[in-house]
This record gives structure tokens, C-alpha cells and sequence, in this order.
DNA sequence: CCAGATAATACTCAAAATGAGCATATAGCC
DNA sequence: GGCTATATGCTCATTTTGAGTATTATCTGG
């Protein structure tokens, strides 16, 4: 967590949800926005629900009219600068929530592309420009100036490798860097020129939020919570590739997710792939219930 | 979550933190409680600290007189029947902390052995008599009864499997499946046999904190938060089985941990262990540091 | 109809990780 | 010295990975 001034103050408090609502939608990740895209959609949380998750579902769902599959919290913020008004505190929870993308109800609300706000996480194509032209010069100078020389560049070279060894789930840790050696800007109006930023520290809750997806689709079968109700092996692995910013070879993608057993051929094919018409496939809900508990694996592990 | 009751409220919010604080002494995982053990060490949130988790090490520390090594947020409760008074609603932030065992300064505090809550998930000494003396004839008298009885068979054979393929992360589903059939009781006077039981919901929390600590020992270098500065290799597995309430290969899991360069030897023996001297080993701070971010390993993946 | 182009799908192979043992070393104790 | 109890070293078969090559099926433009 990284210090911050504020005025101290007294006891009252609210709660505010805030949610993190993810679809990918084609090769692009994506995440519902509003305000045009400077802010993730939020709300007070109101007592009338069972529990806050409930509270949450039914809110998204009308918002975007489609059912939430899947929902996780994420983690609850109470630092002394949250407030809300004179000596006004703020509790917020936020969520992480999978769908499918619809045209959301709300005219300011819209999906936005994840990497828009984090550019340099997406290494599909190879490692992106801006980490060797700006971000490792930048921080190598902010590394070898101040106190803790050796700690700060070791967190450098750990979460930026600058040969192989780059470890997706590093997110927020990335940000977090960032952020300290002032290449990001947090509340909106900052100049800082990586990515598009957002209200308050919202783009550090989907930094947040993309770690813990981006771990969790690696031993959890969360992936088909994204994903039409029949696809090809090859949308599939787009749509994990999407979500962990890097490609997965793909014989080893089909050999592993076939061997969990966790999707069935329909029998029918497609034809809109270009080469050879790809068997579609749906998710067996019943083996998923079970495996939601179990386990499930992904071609992800190593480098 | 369980369907329950509770008047609809208004929205003044309080918040609660709850603590767990686990240590492993001997061969012992151990929770501090309050209240003759009947509950977990909880109190108002006071919003003059910077955070939650630093109010939480505050106050943790002016407690037991300990530093508090690894602390993660677990989950925030905000049930509709979450009251104090007359519709004031609390909000209750709960953390997972990692210690040594210290004297806690408070009268009602003390330590104890986590199993006592939960005698079923201790599988050190073979499968505890009880799962199959009472908690397989009753919740199969249970999934056998009520609707949806292939869903609940299924639940049954998944936490409580009768072969092998005992699950040691599955401690909240077979909590809340032992709940859900009236094994257990929640909020202190319940007369059900299976455990100690806790005020309000603070067995349920102290599951989760169960669960996502044999989680974690997996893949992060957790477990070092509980060792004293130098230990023997066997004297970390013991720790380890603790928390994961199995045992492990032992030269298995001496080649792992040597592989990953976590530890260093003391250079000194120690000659308590009956047998051959063992070496003394110490962590390497520097190293942990980064795999704290990294990654680590323990051999518990498979059955 | 044929020659690319584009994917899907099927197999192979070496390296690494894992699970399960046996073998040997070094203490204390009688 | 022999016995017991542990620590520590080493082996081996099996599984799991990572990385390829090969073959099949469809569409497209000539």
C-alpha cells in the first residue's frame, strides 16, 4: 500500500460496492466502464439484499440485462482517504464479475478493452514497445536514484525481466511499481503518459482484478463462464490467451483441456475459421459443478 | 450462502475487523480465540489508521506483544442479518494472520488447536473415526432424503470420498455441507456433536482462513512466517502437515524445498531429535522476498 | 480440377517433475 | 557392541510438460 496524507476522522461509515465486470468478446479482453471509461461502474451498497453478492447480481443484471455467471470478491479498501463528505468514510468491496458482453442500459456505460488501461501487459504479439522504449529506461532511473537501490531494482527486474521469465499474475505488483516511480497516474487527471487512467484507485482494482482472473483460469474452469454457449478449441484458447496476454501452444491447449473431460463434442462443426471446419463444443455444467471444486489446469505454468 | 432471516434494514453501517491468527507449535496448528474459545479475536474498526490491515497489526500486535509476520485479507460478511442494535448493520472485514505462538496479554485469550472445531480435517493419523461413524451415515441419510438428492450425493462424494482422493482444501464446502445438514451448529448453544462450535459465524470464517492457508502453503513461502529463526528440515514438514492435516513424503519433501534455495543451513546440528543430528537451516529473506512474488512449491498436489 | 492458404487434428519425443522406495550415516541408550 | 531412531543420500518407474512434425479437411483463385 503506498502512503498517503489525509485528514483523520471519526467513525461514520458506508459501504460502496464496486465492480469489476469482465466479457471477452472476439481476441479482446474486456470490462464494463462508465463515465467514459474513467471509472468502473459503483454504487452505494444498499441493506436490502441478503448478502452483498446478491446485491451485486441483481445491480449488474439491471444494468446489463444478462445473468452474472461467475462472481468472486475481491478485496475490501478502508484507507484513511476514503471519504465521503466531511469526516465521511467509505468502505468499498469490490467484486470481480464474468459475463458475456451485452450493450450495457446506461448511456455513459460501455466495454473497454483492458490493455487500454494496462498496455504494457499485453504480450500476444511479443513484448510490447513501450516497456523497452519507456517504461525499463524510466525505471531504471527511478531505481538507481533514492533510498533501497538493490530492493527497488531487484522489483524491477522481477516483475519487468528484461531476457525471458515474464510471469503474467505480476499485475498489480507491475502497477504498484509504476505507480511509486510516478510512471502512472492514479485519480484521473495525471499526465502520466502509460495507459488511460481512471477515477481514484479504480485502475488499481482491475490491476487487482486481472491478477486474480489471470491466476484463476489456471486451476479453476472459469473460462467457460466467458464463452458461448458452443465454440471451437480454438475460441477457447483465444479467449484464455486474451485474458493472460500471452499465446499457449496450441496442441498442448487441446491436449490438456480434452483430458479433463470438462467439454463434449455438439456434433456439429464450423466453417468460419477459414481451414478446416473445427468441431464446436459445449461445457458439460454437470462435470464443471464438480470440478469448480475439484480442480482443472491450463498450459500455463512455466515460461 | 445459506438462506436466512433477518428484518430488512436501514443503511447505517458499522465495521467490524475479525482476526485469525494461526500459529503452529509443535505439531499443532493453532487459532487464538477469545471467550473461552468461542470466538475469534474481533473489534470496531477505528478509522485512525492509514488501513485496515495496518489497524489490524496495531492492534494485533498490542495483543499478543508479537510481530505479525504475513497477514491477507480473507473475506467481508455483510449479511442482511449482520445487526447491532436496532438496525445497524455491520459489516465485518476478516484477515488471516500468521505468527509465532506468544502469551496473549488478554484474559479470556488463549490458543488452540484448530482441529478442536474441526476434528474431521485432521488425516495425520489416518481418517478420523468420526467420518465414518457419524458424518458418512448421516449425510448420506441426508442427501438420500430432501430435494435434489443427486446434487448432494455429489456433494458428499466429492468432500468426503470413501476411497482415497481426500481434498484438503475443500475445509469450507464440507463445513457448509456439514451446516447445511444440521451436523454442525452456528452461533454457540447449538447441541450439535461434530466439533467445538463459535459464536455467530466465526467457525465458518475460521474454515475459510483453514482453507485458504493449505491453499497457499502451496505455492507461496508462507509457512517460514511460522517457523522460529532456525529449524530442521523435519521440524518444517511436521509444520506443514499440520496446517495441511496429511502427511508427506519425507525425502520427497526435503528435495523440494532443498531445490528452491528458500533455506541455508545454520551450520549447526541439533541433537533434540532422538536420532541423528539433524541440520539446522534458516530462511533466506532475501530470497523468500522474491518468491513471495514468484512462486514456490510443496509436494501436496496430488492424492 | 488443381495449387495454395488456412486451420484442425493426430502423433512423437525428450526433458522435467513426481511418487515411492531402498541404502547409508550418525546419534543416544542399554 | 548391538539396538533404536532419526537424518540424509540416491535410484527408478511413471506422469506431466514443452515443443515439434505430419496429416487432414475446407475454401479460394486460377
Amino acid at each position: 500500500m503506498v502512503e498517503r496524507e489525509a485528514a483523520q476522522g471519526d467513525n461514520d461509515v458506508a459501504a460502496d460496492l464496486i465492480a469489476v465486470l469482465v466479457a471477452v468478446t472476439g481476441a479482446e479482453p474486456r470490462v464494463l466502464t462508465i463515465q467514459n471509461a474513467s471509472a468502473l461502474p459503483s454504487g452505494a451498497f444498499q441493506m436490502v439484499h441478503r448478502s452483498l453478492q446478491s446485491g451485486l447480481r441483481a445491480w449488474v443484471e439491471r444494468q446489463t440485462h444478462h445473468p452474472l455467471g461467475y462472481v468472486e470478491q475481491l478485496y475490501t479498501f478502508a484507507d484513511r482517504d476514503r471519504v465521503r463528505g466531511a469526516g465521511f468514510h467509505v468502505i468499498s468491496i469490490s467484486y470481480l464479475g464474468l459475463t458475456r458482453e451485452a450493450d450495457p442500459a446506461a448511456g455513459d456505460a460501455g466495454w473497454r478493452n483492458w490493455y487500454d488501461f494496462f498496455p504494457w501487459e499485453d504480450h500476444r504479439a511479443g513484448v510490447p514497445e513501450v516497456i523497452g522504449k519507456v517504461i525499463l529506461p524510466r525505471l531504471e532511473e527511478w531505481a538507481s536514484a533514492g533510498p533501497d537501490r538493490r530492493g527497488r531494482q531487484q522489483r524491477v527486474v522481477i516483475t519487468f525481466p528484461a531476457a525471458g521469465g515474464w510471469n503474467e499474475e505480476l499485475v498489480l505488483q507491475r502497477y504498484e511499481l509504476l505507480y511509486e516511480a510516478g510512471l502512472v497516474a492514479e485519480g484521473g487527471g495525471g499526465e502520466a503518459a502509460l495507459g488511460q487512467s481512471m477515477v481514484s484507485d479504480h485502475r488499481r482494482i482491475l490491476a487487482t482484478a486481472i491478477a486474480r482472473l489471470r491466476a484463476k483460469i489456471k486451476y479453476r474452469p472459469v473460462v467457460f463462464e466467458l464463452m458461448p454457449p458452443s465454440f471451437t478449441l480454438l475460441q477457447l484458447q483465444r479467449t484464455v490467451e486474451a485474458i493472460a496476454g500471452r499465446l499457449l501452444h496450441k496442441q498442448n491447449f487441446r491436449r490438456l483441456i480434452e483430458a479433463q473431460e470438462l467439454i463434449e463434442e455438439t456434433g456439429e462443426t464450423s466453417l468460419e475459421t477459414g481451414g478446416r471446419p473445427a468441431k464446436l463444443f459445449r461445457f458439460r455444467r454437470d462435470v464443471v459443478a464438480e470440478r469448480a471444486v475439484m480442480g482443472s489446469k491450463l498450459p500455463l505454468s512455466r515460461s
